[in-house]
DNA sequence: CTTCCACTTTAGAATCATTATATTAATTTC
DNA sequence: GAAATTAATATAATGATTCTAAAGTGGAAG
C-alpha cells in the first residue's frame, strides 16, 4: 500500500503532476495487491458512485488512463471490439478470457513459452507478445 | 477460383441466400490464394471504387461481413482498438502485426508451439488460442 | 411462369465509446 | 504570491458500427 506521498512521487516521476483528481485514481488502481482488469467505464462507476465526494468528469478519467498507460502503469488489452481494456499488471503476461462470465485471468509469462518461435520478416524484430487463451464451460455431454 | 456456382453453393450450404451482393464480396474475398486482412472501410473502398457497376451499401457490406463470420468463412482479429480486422484464412493460425506499415503477416499454427501450457480454471476448457506477435524496426543503433 | 412471403438490401438515423474544444481551475515556477 | 503552464470540466464532435423502416428479391409452391 502506497502512501499518499508516494503516489504522488511515482507521478512525479513520470511526468505527471499529482492533481487530486490523478491520486485519486492512482489509489484505487495501484493500491491493491492483486491485478485489475477494467474498462474507462467499470472505473467511472465505482470512482463516481452515488455518495462519492466529489466527482471526477469522464473525459478526466478517459486522459488520466491514457496518461497512466502512456508512462507504463497500466496495459491495454485487445479483448473485444468497440471498447478498451485496461490491466493494472503491466509486467509481460497473458490471459485467460472466459467469455462467459466476461472475466480476465492472468498468466504469467513464464507459464507459457513459445517454441519453434517464427522468424520475424527482415529488418523487423518482436517488440512484445500477445497470448489470449479463450475459455469456454465445459460441454456437458459426455 | 470457385465458380459463381460453387459460391452460390457455398453461401446457400451456409443458410445464406446467393444475392447478387453477398456473392459479389463472397467473390472478391473467396476467389483468392493468398489471405487477405482487411477492415469494412478497405472492403467498401474497393467494391465500391468510381465506376463500379452496381454499389453496395454499406450496412450491407457490414450485414454480410459479419454472416460470412458466423458462417465461419472469415475470422475476426483484433488487433487494434475502435476496429474491426477480418482475416479469409480461417484456420487456427496466429499473427504477425507491424504496426509500422499496419501489415498483418499470417504464422501458420504449427509454426508457434505452447508449452508449459497452463491449466484452465476448473469447469472451464480451451476454445482457441490468440496470438499476435507485435514486430518492429531494428533499431538502427548498434 | 406467376404469386407470395420470408429474407435481404438500402439510406439514413441512432448509438456508443472515445476524443476534441473552449473555458475555468489548480500547480509549479520565479 | 503573481505569472505561466498544465489539468479538469462540461459539452460538442467524431467515427465506427448498429438500428430502423421501407422497398426489393429469391425461391418454394402452385
Amino acid at each position: 500500500m502506497d502512501k499518499k506521498k508516494d503516489l504522488a512521487d511515482k507521478l512525479r516521476s513520470s511526468g505527471l503532476r499529482p492533481t487530486k483528481q490523478r491520486l485519486r485514481l492512482a489509489e484505487y488502481l495501484f493500491n491493491r495487491s492483486k491485478t485489475f482488469h477494467f474498462t474507462v467505464e467499470n472505473l467511472d462507476k465505482v470512482i463516481n458512485k452515488k455518495g462519492s465526494d466529489e466527482k471526477v468528469a469522464l473525459a478526466t478519467i478517459y486522459n488520466t488512463v491514457h496518461a497512466f498507460e502512456k508512462a507504463g502503469h497500466l496495459k491495454e488489452i485487445l479483448l473485444k471490439e468497440g471498447r478498451s481494456y485496461f490491466d493494472t499488471n503491466t509486467t509481460s503476461h497473458h490471459h485467460f478470457y472466459d467469455e462467459e462470465n466476461n472475466e480476465l485471468i492472468d498468466i504469467e509469462a513464464n507459464n507459457i513459452e513459445l517454441k519453434k518461435f517464427p522468424t520475424p520478416p527482415k529488418g523487423k524484430s518482436i517488440k512484445n507478445v500477445n497470448v489470449i487463451i479463450n475459455i469456454d464451460n465445459d460441454t456437458q455431454n459426455h
